[in-house]
DNA sequence: TTAATATATGAACATCCGTTCAGATATTCA
DNA sequence: TGAATATCTGAACGGATGTTCATATATTAA
């Protein structure tokens, strides 16, 4: 009996977790389904250049759709359908003044992830990703 | 003319940034459209509950692919799939051992970018809060 | 050598996602 | 009122993506 065969129907193998016997070990520090839901969701609305770039934006004030879209050189609707989604994940929020709507980040975690990204991708050699593994 | 004529072919509109010609000046501040590309490359990587299960696997200790598999109860072919779009964005390493390939993190950016987006977690309130949710 | 194990990979499939387009709502101005 | 503006939204199209399946390679065991 153990996870493999039983789920997968795999052979049992000789892995050494299986030998000792610690798979429920490693298993307490494995992050919930329901958890890694959760931030898979939250890093897809940050994996969209538009959205980052919107973040950068509002970053330092808040902004109107359409001066967001000047400044992305994109057309309103496409920003308004990003600041949706932004907006749906809680990253950003808005006040609404006549037909206008101001847009600015929801609250400060929001940019301390976005700083701590930047500053990982400034640890990255050539910043563009390259194939396989590292030198 | 301006960017919105110029570009979109948008009628001129009155948002205040082009009244006071501010458009320039928000666009200093602007994520550029390949640093937008690769940080969006980085957080696409991080958008996949099966990558955040095996980053917080990892966190602790190097483990071999089919133990990963057992512990998230998926095939290893899946599990390999998935670490060689880890590896390929230099989130994990491996060393070779025989037959088996022993992963870990790269370096400790990955994990500081994953757990500040546990910490964000904690912080939405409808979001669900798992065991692991806050530290 | 032959068999079993550990990992890697290409193709295929279903699903998801961002933009465009058309159109809707709401506010302001003449 | 009617026209222009600011924003929003649903549908649709093309492209990206994660898993499964079959298969390939390499290492170890018998």
């Amino acid at each position: 009996m153990n996870i493999r065969s039983d789920i997968h129907g795999y052979p049992a193998g000789s892995c050494h977790l299986y030998r000792t016997g610690a798979v429920a070990q490693i298993q307490e520090r494995l992050l919930s389904s329901g958890d890694a839901r959760d931030l898979a969701d939250l890093f897809q609305v940050m994996a969209d250049p538009t959205r980052l770039r919107i973040i950068s934006l509002l970053a330092e004030t808040e902004l109107c759709v359409c001066d967001i879209a000047a400044a992305l050189e994109m057309t309103p609707s496409a920003v308004s359908h990003q600041l949706r989604v932004l907006r749906m994940a809680q990253l950003v929020k808005f006040r609404k003044e006549g037909r206008m709507a101001y847009y600015s980040l929801d609250d400060d975690h929001v940019l301390k992830l976005y700083t701590q990204s930047l500053d990982h991708l400034g640890h990255m050699p050539g910043g563009a990703i390259g194939p396989l593994g590292k030198s």
